[in-house]
Parts: structure tokens; sequence; C-alpha cells
DNA sequence: CGTCTATTTGAATGTACTCAAAAGCGGTGG
DNA sequence: CCACCGCTTTTGAGTACATTCAAATAGACG
């Protein structure tokens, strides 16, 4: 269990002395997610705050029509997860599974709060960790409604260049919402 | 300058000391903003974080043909604000202003990362109040992607119930993502 | 009362979807 | 190493949900 992109992810915002580490590490357990192997399913109780130290995850629902939307994408050194979920202990309503085979580093949530009483320095990393995404899903609801698919895709490219190679692009319609058979034909038009 | 709704919204998080409670509301601005004001205009810095004590304001963005797409709503007890602009002090992509005669409180963004280190509760309090707007957000996200609009509107009509009677049909139908006169038709048809 | 904005209604249009089928691609086992 | 299988991507035809534009009606406010 490599922990070191983790610690290096913390050390960017908070210093921990090394018996504060120590603590951190040992409330620290680690996962093998197979490719198409799921971390959690819609439902279930979220496992804790997921951190993926290799390979990449997806969250994503399930409609009424049995069609999947991806929530987002997790490459390694992202945390991914349902934060509903994983707030107020009640069935997540994402599932999230590996795209490629994984790894991931979880904190359980019972342990959560005892992290937080012992080093306050945790409120500060996980405050500034959620106002990072919470800027970046505001930035996504933008997206949704203000910009039409070819713009939405062209923007996806831009924020995740990484990303766009390895990604099916099946995953990548799913995530923009439109069906992969549009995006295909809105990438083969040209003008 | 009433603050007392927004320390009872802080104080079923944290608890604080007199003498903070006192540092804390030294800190505090307080503005008036009309119906049709502006609190913050599309391209400038975010003043900082703004609770709302009465009234009700909106954030939303302009899309490429003039098209308005609301965000958020912040009724009393809400917070609004850019967080993108808000934490990276940059110009803001949302414009904020008052549906009705509204009253805020807000903490200028200079005095926010004194406040964490004075009162580290603060960084508690704001880590909650992020995650659970968070939450929100990417519920938002799913609805959006998953489900058509007609039940993007009864998830509406399901979340805030008080806010649908005290607005304009026109502003839901900027939030749920459809022009005014689907919304209109979607309503005056019967199933 | 007059003005301004919001809502309704209608007709034409467009963006994106559904369904179907073919083609491409990658992995696996014989 | 090639053949086959499953999954992704492409392509096409028909369709639907939602938009645009226009105009009439209704409400709210000074």
């Amino acid at each position: 269990m490599d922990a070191s992109l983790l610690l290096k992810s913390i050390g960017r915002h908070i210093s921990l002395a090394p018996e504060e580490e120590a603590h951190f590490l040992s409330i620290l357990h680690y996962k093998s997610v197979k490719k198409k192997q799921f971390l959690t399913r819609e439902g279930e109780i979220t496992r804790g705050h997921t951190f993926v130290t290799s390979g990449i995850l997806r969250s994503y629902s399930i409609d009424a029509n049995g069609y999947e939307h991806v929530i987002q994408f997790a490459p390694p050194g992202w945390w991914i997860g349902d934060i509903g979920s994983m707030i107020h202990q009640r069935p997540s309503i994402l599932s999230i599974d590996a795209l490629e085979d994984s790894e991931v580093l979880y904190i359980a949530e019972a342990n959560v709060d005892d992290l937080y009483e012992r080093i306050p320095a945790f409120e500060r990393f996980f405050r500034i960790l959620t106002q990072n995404a919470l800027a970046a899903h505001q930035q996504r609801i933008v997206s949704i409604l203000s910009l039409p698919a070819k713009e939405r895709y062209a923007e996806f490219c831009r924020l995740y260049p990484s990303l766009i190679d390895c990604l099916p692009q099946k995953q990548v319609a799913s995530y923009i919402g439109v069906t992969p058979e549009f995006l295909s034909k809105m990438l083969n038009t040209r003008a």
C-alpha cells in the first residue's frame, strides 16, 4: 500500500507532525478494484472517503430507462464518492466502478469524526478539498445548463486533456450528457 | 443588522465562546440589496461569504445567446456566491441579484483566513456547510443528466416547496433548465 | 390607467434521441 | 497465430422533446 501520492496531496494544504502522519496512516485501508468491479453499488452506504492511487474509477447514476450517467471520473490523485451518502449515512444514489484495474485508499466513515478530533488540521484539509470539489461541480452545472453539446465536449477536452485519450468515447458521452451515437456523429461531422 | 439567524445557523454545528462570537460579529458586514439590484456582477471578484437574512437572491450565468440560467436561489438562512471566484480570487462567472428586497451579511474574503486562524471551529463550520452544498450540487447534476423536464420540475417542487409559490415561473424554468414557454406548456398539458 | 413584465398559445424548427444494423477493435482461447 | 466473441463506434432513418419566434392575454406596480 503506497500512500505517498496521498501524503503529498495532503502536504500541499496542511503539515502533519510525524505522529499525526503515523496515526493517519494507521486508519487507512487499502483496496484493489479490478476493471468492471464495483467499489460501491447504488443503494449501499458509502465506505468512506476514497482516494485513488492507480487506475481510474467513475461514479454514475442509472436512470429509469437503465441508461448510465457519469458524474465523475477519478484518475490517480483524485477522491471519489457519493458525498450525500457519506455525510448523511444514507444509501448511495451512485454506483462506483473501475474502468481499469485500480487501487484505492480509504478512511472508514466511522473513523472520520475521530480524525477531526485528534488532528483538527484535517478539518482544514477536507474543507479545502470540498470547496474545490464544489467549485468544479458549480462549473459543471453552468456548463450543462448554458452550453450546447459541442461546447460541453470542447470544455471537457480542455479541462481533462489526459482523460480524453484513455477513456472510451462512450464514457465521455455519458459525462457530457449525450448518447454515444450522438457524440460519434458530432465528432465525424465537419464544421 | 440582525445576525440572530446566522448565529443560530452556526450554533447548530459549532459552539463559540462569547469573545469568539463578538469577534465574528465584528468582521460581519451588512448590505441591503433591493429588488433587481446586483450583489455581484459577472466578471467581478466575489465580495466574500454571503448569508441571506431576508428576501431572496439568485445566482445565474448568462449564455452566448443572452439567456439566463439560474444556478441557485437563496432565501433567508442560505449562503450564496460563486465559490470558484471565492476560493481562487478570480472573476466571477455568475451574477447575483435580488428577486425581492433583501438583506445580507457577509465576511470579506480578506478576513476569512484570519478567522480560520483565530477560531479554528470555523474550519469545521465551513467544512460542513460546503459538504452539504456539495451534496446538493451532486444531486442536481444527477437530476439534470438523468431526469426529463417534467420530473426535474416535480423534484424542484419536492425539494423547495416554499419557493414554488414565491418565485415567478420563469425563474423556476431557468433553474430546471427549460424555457419559460416550455414550462408553461408542460404545466397546462394534462398528463 | 398605462406601462412593463410574465404567462399563455401556436406554428415551425432543431437538437438530440431511439432503434437497427454494420463495421471496427481488442482480447482470449483453441 | 488466427478466429471468434463481445463491446465500442459508426451510420442511417425516423421520431420526440424542447426551442425559437411571434403574438395575444394576463398581472403587477407606480
